[in-house]
Order: C-alpha cells, then structure tokens, then sequence
DNA sequence: CCATTTGTTCAAATTTAGTTGAACTAAACT
DNA sequence: AGTTTAGTTCAACTAAATTTGAACAAATGG
C-alpha cells in the first residue's frame, strides 16, 4: 500500500521544492481531508450525462419531473435516483406542488451549471482515443 | 427503458414551459451530446481525491513524479494509473527530464484548478448524512 | 554486463456506481 | 371505496472504476 523499495527521495528532486518548504510545505499547501472530499462530491454529482442535461434544463427554469423525465427519456426510478443525487449534492431541490414535484437549481446548482458551460466551450479535455 | 405508462404530459405542465418552446424548446435548448461527454469526462477526471490533490500539488509547481507519490503515499502503479487519466483528460502533462518525469499542469488543469478553489470555498454541498 | 532506479502495463480482485422492474406510498379524482 | 397519477424505495443485476502485485521496459551508474 505504502512506496515500494525506498521511501526515500533523490537530494536533486528535492531541491527543486526547496522554495516551497520541502516535502512538508508542500503537504500543508495542500487543502484538508474535508475540502477534498468535498470537491470531490461536487465532481462526482456533475459525472454523469443525465444529471448534467438535468442542471442544464433547471438553468432555463424550474421544471416538474414529468417535464425532465419527458424530454430525458427515462424511467421514473432511473430519474428519482439521479434527482436524489443532485439533490444530496446540494445541488436542487424539490417543492411539492400539488400531485407534482417542481425541481430548482440552488445557488450551488447554479455555480456548477456555469462551471459546465465554461468547461463545455474549452477545447482543452476531450480525448476520444489514442 | 423508456417511460412507464403515458408519455403524454399534462397540459398544465406543458404550460409552464409554454414561452421557452414546449418540449422541443427545452429539448434543442440542451449542450449537444458531445458537449455533454466532455463536461462529463472532465468531471470524472476531478472525481477522485488523489486526482484533486495532485492537481493542487501541480498548481504550486511543476513536480517530478517520485515527489508526488511521497506526498501522497501511494504505491507507483497507483500513481500512473492516476496521472494516465489526468493525462488522458488533457489536464496535465508529463516530460522526461533525464530518470524521471516532471508533471505540469495543463491551461485545461489550471481552469479545473481554479474551480476547484472555488468549490472548496463554497459552503453549498456536503451533505454527511442524513 | 549487471544492478538499480523510475515508471508502465497487465490481469485478477475488489469496490463503487448505475440500471431495472416490481412493490410500495401519498395525493387527487370519480 | 376504488382508480389513476406521481414519485420513492428496494433488491438483484450489470457495468465501470479502482486497487493490488507481479512482470516488464528503458535509462543510469557501477
């Protein structure tokens, strides 16, 4: 689990992070578990092709889920596990409204959908093969 | 797989998306599948916690592959299997300096860096339990 | 050439994520 | 009450991602 042979760096490798506090500044620079984690979560909400066309369409506006399982083309179960996951992210939230649910972007939800559209127009990812 | 029992929406449904062109509307208003893909792959690349922490170590300089594995403590093919699918998602780049090889982060990497940031401030997600 | 160091690759095992359909709850309508 | 509609939940399943260790390749230094 831990390094393999030694655990030891090269003086030369060393060097090069010298300015920066060596191998414990670097460490510290780094954000805590929590933060991390939380990043994380944020991405792996996002992960997905439905819930990414689910952010986009709250982004125009407030829809019932009849409405997004309409245009997704999915089943009911399919689309209550992902609105559950976005809604766990933080990212919408539901309102009962009547005998429907109407699902809204939050201001999370609506930092990642403007995140979505910056990293849409990038050419930078992308890699099909090879 | 597709919807269970109607496909007809009610009517009063449809009217709230009335004057953003019905179901098409909302439809042809969605990224494109590719554009869709892309968000998405680039969030998965993000959706790992060494991932995040090696980017993070990159934005603070260019680092040598040997550094970052002592800073996380992980063993070399678990490494290389992490910085392949940074690599892949164009994130970062590897050059081979004479035994080893230095890691940079990518344009791409340092917009995925700064959002990070971004999403490590915010206090909308995390959800522990419940 | 031989040994060492750095890193990659592969297959097997494990873990995590997503899908499916059926059973279920709750409200609305007759 | 009985029916329909909207949505959730569950368990079994499939699929994808990650981990592990061993085998491998290439460069370095004796």
């Amino acid at each position: 689990m831990k390094p393999s042979g030694c655990s030891e760096i090269p003086a030369e490798a060393l060097e090069t992070i010298a300015e920066h506090g060596g191998l414990e500044g670097l460490l510290s620079a780094l954000p805590d578990d929590l933060t991390v984690a939380r990043v994380r979560a944020f991405h792996h909400a996002c992960a997905d092709v439905y819930r990414i066309k689910i952010i986009e369409m709250l982004r125009i506006q407030p829809l019932c889920a009849c409405i997004v399982r309409e245009v997704l083309g999915i089943s009911k179960s399919k689309l209550s596990y992902h609105l559950k996951i976005l809604q766990e992210a933080g990212m919408i939230t539901g309102t009962a409204k009547g005998t429907w649910i109407v699902y809204e972007l939050t201001e999370y939800g609506e930092l990642c959908s403007a995140m979505n559209a910056r990293v849409g127009a990038s050419v930078g990812g992308g890699k099909k093969d090879e």
